[in-house]
RNA sequence: GCACCCGUGGCUCAAUUGGAUAGAGCAUCGGUCUUCGGAACCGAGGGUUGGAGGUUCGAAUCCUCCCGGGUGUGCCA
């Protein structure tokens, strides 16, 4: 049991007996802001006293009294307006140290009630080549599954691939029309790739060409009105003065990203002109963007031939793309992707229908909800099913199947509108029992603060960025200890390199946007993987230069002993791993674990400058250190562990 | 137009969701140490949390308005 736990327990029988529900009073017992305060503080007297219409202080001395701390806190004092601080008992914490040592679990109880979540992430499109933005997805989803199987609940993981969609139509269109059958037979997704863009290129190229005219049209309009705007002549107003210096700079900004725009499409064209093979295709299939449509709605009604070709292409792509989650160590229990709901989504919307909740708009089935303007639209006019049908298809698979108490969706928070009207729709429908909750993630961004692409204004691919962090970090690895071998260079590199992209990303809090950049996230110092990684080693190092028996410091370990602060802040930090991941499962945000692991690892580096555990003063102390030493290795290594990021004994 | 999100030292980010003097890391400057792995430790400077009001014992956090930025917005996923 963490402190704070048990200090909430404690707590609990005193407010029951104050209050009706205690629950949101025992939030407020949180670890101090700061440590002159003590280790921990309750700030429930405050809201109480309000509630009361009594004296906060009065109220704090009452709670003081009542509540039984004697073994747990060696110091409990009223502050301020009435605050309460606590100080853990060191025995108390010395006991809790001992028995984490002894437990593979360093403590840490399970819940009492696990359930079962299912987490939706990384669901990339299969057959196209996986890019920066399916980074987030995987890690932070792959994350929390992690901690919450390591606390106890049953946590089900599924990759729901795009799997179903119109890169299918692009590739059957382009496998009838531009296969090269050699290249097929030698590296077939390798040409089924080369078809996708080829067949990308082309539909680019036409649609280009189409928005050009429109484009700079509507470019001269914008062009005559700030002209306009600016021979408009408001002065003496100076709020119209005001608003008309506004709208010209929104208006100039939207000139430049025209600009942008037509610079792109241009770029585009110009693409396919100055390749005569291409400009060939280009001009001999015109009409080659409603037709990959409609080998997508061939596939979807069941044509033999796209259904055998989407059959063979498949697990290729599948296959594929295994690589780069191997690359990643990321497993999922199941990848049901779109196209195994697809038999379904008439049934849902026929259910829905017979239900009355939904209703048809121009053709459309819809479902309206109140507070959104637009609808849900389950079915479009011609018949054809959206994304939206088959989340719900999902939804219901997922509850008749796992039964699930709850269902995170680890997608990007542009589709927080969406995931907002799924949840509704889902409810109504009748899974109200369920919590469903959309674990949304910002941008990685670039330099520019830009989303993160490539010069060229691709998207970043990602095996080249994996390439990327491994090349840098094998040169990190090769300068930081030019007498390894090469192999062990290798193995390092691998540990660093995906360990660093990894920590970036889960470092920073989910909600927002971050700048990606490849030093900041191989740096040496500061809070990056190879920091926490590095103090993994360096505690093997002490361990290895002791000779000390790891097996038996567990069996039989010897009192704890704080001789300097420094060690019993570390022995608190250590007992409070579970605080860490409890916290990190109220909002399902992976940071505070790094938060956590960053912290510990200041902690013993402060420890290890100040504390010698070859030199300690007496074998009592050295074995206390040692026990330190091991309980500090395995938190860094278990929360590493369940950040997705390994470890090294040496690097 | 409407809806949602964001704005925190020079830079990159935190802040346990309303708690005490807003914290780290880079960078800058200074210091420790003849290293149980220097990929270290200690210290200093640097902030009106975009601005103005309001709510209360207490606001980066909640409310209103303004400024600036982003995202989404009826038949893509």
């Amino acid at each position: 049991m963490n402190p704070l736990s048990e200090i909430r327990a404690r707590f609990s029988t005193t407010l029951s007996g104050m209050v009706d529900d205690p629950e949101n009073l025992l939030s407020m017992i949180r670890p101090a802001g700061d440590s002159k305060f003590g280790d921990y503080q309750a700030n429930c007297a405050m809201p109480l006293g309000k509630q009361l219409s009594r004296s906060p202080r009065d109220i704090a001395t009452e709670i003081c009294e009542s509540v039984q701390l004697d073994d747990l806190c060696q110091k409990i004092e009223i502050a301020g307006p009435g605050f309460i601080n606590l100080t853990i008992d060191d025995d108390w914490l010395k006991t809790g140290l001992t028995a984490a040592l002894g437990d593979e679990r360093l403590g840490v109880t399970r819940v009492t009630e696990p359930k079962t979540f299912v987490i939706d992430y990384s669901s990339p499109n299969v057959a196209k080549p996986m890019h920066v933005g399916h980074v987030r997805s995987t890690f932070i989803g792959d994350a929390i599954s992690k901690v919450l199987r390591f606390v106890g609940h049953t946590a089900i993981s599924d990759n729901h691939l795009g799997d179903w969609g119109t890169q299918f139509g692009m590739i059957i269109y382009g496998y009838k029309h531009f296969l090269n059958e050699a290249a097929y037979q030698k590296e077939p997704v390798a040409e089924l790739g080369r078809l996708y863009k080829y067949v990308r290129k082309l539909m680019d190229y036409h649609a280009a060409v189409k928005r050009l005219p429109e484009l700079e049209t509507s470019q001269e309009e914008l062009n005559s009105k700030q002209t306009e705007l600016e021979s408009t002549n408001v002065q003496g107003d100076k709020k119209a003065e005001k608003q008309l210096k506004k709208q010209l700079r929104q208006l100039k900004a939207k000139i430049g990203d025209q600009a942008e725009a037509v610079l792109a499409l241009k770029a585009k064209i110009a693409e396919v002109d100055s390749d005569s093979g291409l400009a060939e295709d280009a001009s001999a299939h015109p009409n080659i963007n409603q037709n990959a449509q409609l080998e997508t709605a061939a596939l979807h009604e069941g044509d033999a031939t796209n259904q055998g070709l989407w059959e063979e292409f498949l697990p290729l792509c599948r296959q594929d793309m295994q690589k780069i989650y191997d690359r990643l160590d990321i497993k999922f229990d199941y990848e049901l992707g779109e196209s195994f709901y697809h038999s379904e989504l008439a049934k849902v919307v026929s259910d829905l229908t017979d239900k009355g909740y939904t209703k048809e708009s121009d053709g459309a089935i819809c479902v309206f909800l109140d507070n959104h303007n637009a609808p849900m639209i389950i079915q479009k006019r011609d018949g054809a099913y959206l994304y939206s049908t088959t989340d719900l298809a999902t939804i219901k698979y997922r509850m008749e199947k796992w039964n699930a108490d709850a269902c995170l969706y680890v997608v990007d928070h542009r589709q927080s509108e969406h995931f907002e009207k799924l949840f509704d729709v889902a409810r109504l429908w009748g899974f109200d029992e369920v919590e469903l909750a959309h674990v949304a993630f910002g941008t990685v961004m670039g330099p520019d603060g830009k989303p993160y692409k490539t010069r060229s204004g691709d998207t970043v691919g990602l095996s080249g960025l994996l390439d990327e962090a491994e090349s840098r970090a094998l040169e990190i690895a090769t300068n930081q200890n030019p007498d390894l071998t090469e192999d062990r260079h290798l193995e390092i590199a691998n540990v660093i390199g995906i360990g660093g992209l990894k920590y970036a990303d889960l470092s920073h809090n989910r909600g927002s946007d971050y700048e990606f950049n490849y030093e900041k996230m191989l740096a040496l110092r500061g809070n990056t993987a190879t920091y926490l990684q590095y103090s993994f080693a360096r505690v093997q190092g002490i361990l290895r230069r002791t000779e000390a028996d790891v097996a038996s410091i567990r069996t039989n370990p010897g009192e704890f002993i704080f001789e300097n602060e420094v060690e019993r802040q570390l022995g608190l930090k250590l007992i409070r791993f579970g605080e860490a991941l409890d916290e990190v499962l109220v909002e399902y945000k992976p940071n505070v674990l790094c938060n956590y692991l960053f912290e510990l690892s200041q902690l013993f580096a402060q420890f290890f400058d100040k504390c010698s555990v070859k030199d300690a003063s007496s074998e009592d102390l050295k074995k206390s250190r040692l026990q330190l030493c091991d309980l500090t290795a395995r938190t860094i290594r278990g929360g590493l562990e369940l950040l997705g990021i390994g470890v090294l004994d040496k690097m």
